[in-house]
DNA sequence: AAAAATGTTATGGTTGACCTTATTATTTCA
DNA sequence: TGAAATAATAAGGTCAACCATAACATTTTT
């Protein structure tokens, strides 16, 4: 078992892929993502369908093969173990794991990310809420709808959040929208417009793109 | 400041540079470490001259600039630090930290660098024995002679290990040729033959071109 | 002072992962 | 049902870091 070892490459697009959701993943989103043009991403899919990593359908998606799913919930297991590392023990500041977690995860070897799983004392949720597969990359689904989809008047508690960008999370952090947090939906801007949000007692606005990332439950009558 | 990162190539040439001690190194010697051809070696030396990182001088050898010294400590720090916890904090095995540091080390951000420092508490001096430079660059290089040197009857502490092949430091882990280890040399066999040493009461056979890498010091008459 | 050994440079390749600029195919929408 | 939008392919490059083989230069040894 174990693969000859995969680029960084390859690992950030399964990552993307798994993020994306992991069936029928647009090549132009996954672009998007990870930063390259669409013409870059479809040469890499062709490669990783080559490897069986991946299926592409021409015009409906990119799906994960079970192998691929397997990598990717690999690389999903040793970024946001990570993430509760830089998080918890070194006390780095919550907008910024992400990034610094995402470099990490390809330079970290299988005995690494279980000596790292066991010092933490195996987490299964990571500081942006998202839960971490265990070691044969099993894990519960993310419950819960899209912040973007919540009518004005709802509240929610945030579960996760999906964003990867560094300025985006800072953005979300600065408004205190991290998982935990109760969020009322004031306002929802008409033409797709922005979320005017109350998060602890003040006022945010957020456009739908980054509501997009956030992932929330209705709040369950739970006292106030 | 901070360069605009460097590739895991060129820290590699950096770091190999400064553990062959920094000045005059034979591009055969350094290509032999790096596990590359000669001709490889000197392409990228060429490279790395017009990054002002190193000098070449044909047929002397190649030593690093301040720029690439400074550069290069900063790698030892990232992989002395990771060494000790690894070794520390996750129990890993003492000849494995290496290698396995070895690729962390080239994903870590100046901040990962300091925070980790921070955690564990500052430590100078990496389980292999050798000393982890500041956030500026400066250590004390490791004083000590390499046990090779080393003639029959005399009785030496092990200060450190410098060898970086997994293979070779498993090794030395069995024979308990660790830091710390008093080692008597039982006999120097002629020819460049291999050293027989009394470690922890047993035998152990070594090869000069191990030993070499082994840095001890005269044990100073310090109770029996 | 040759010869041998060692070190350097020249040439020409490869591979992965990117890029741009067409062109072509399909789907969606007016 | 056509046009527009979107997606896919083709074609030709770049760049870093490797490789091998061969020619040439310098140093070391005999
Ligand atoms: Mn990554
Ligand atoms: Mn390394
Ligand atoms: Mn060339
Ligand atoms: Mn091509």
């Amino acid at each position: 078992m174990s693969l000859p070892h995969m680029s960084e490459s390859t690992e950030m697009y399964l990552k993307a892929l798994a993020e994306l959701g992991d069936r029928d993943v647009s090549i132009a989103r996954l672009a998007e993502r990870l930063g390259v043009t669409p013409v870059s991403a479809n040469e890499m899919i062709r490669r990783l369908g080559e490897q069986g990593l991946v299926a592409h359908m021409p015009y409906k998606g990119v799906t994960l093969t079970e192998k691929g799913r397997e990598a990717a919930a690999n690389v999903l297991r040793r970024q946001r173990l990570w993430e509760v590392f830089l998080y918890e023990h070194l006390k780095i500041e919550w907008a910024k794991i992400y990034e610094l977690a995402c470099s990490l995860e390809h330079a970290t070897a299988p005995e690494v990310t279980e000596a790292l799983a066991a010092f933490l004392g195996n987490p299964t949720v990571c500081p942006r809420g998202n839960p971490i597969p265990d070691a044969n990359g099993a894990f519960a689904p993310l419950e819960g709808r899209s912040l973007r989809e919540m009518a004005a008047g709802e509240t929610v508690t945030v579960r996760a959040v999906n964003a990867t960008s560094t300025e985006v999370l800072k953005y979300l952090q600065e408004k205190g929208i991290l998982p935990g947090a109760r969020v009322t939906v004031i306002e929802a801007a008409p033409l797709d417009g922005p979320l005017t949000l109350l998060v602890n007692g003040r006022e945010a606005a957020l456009g739908l793109s980054m509501a997009e990332f956030v992932i929330v439950e209705k709040t369950v009558n739970e006292g106030r």
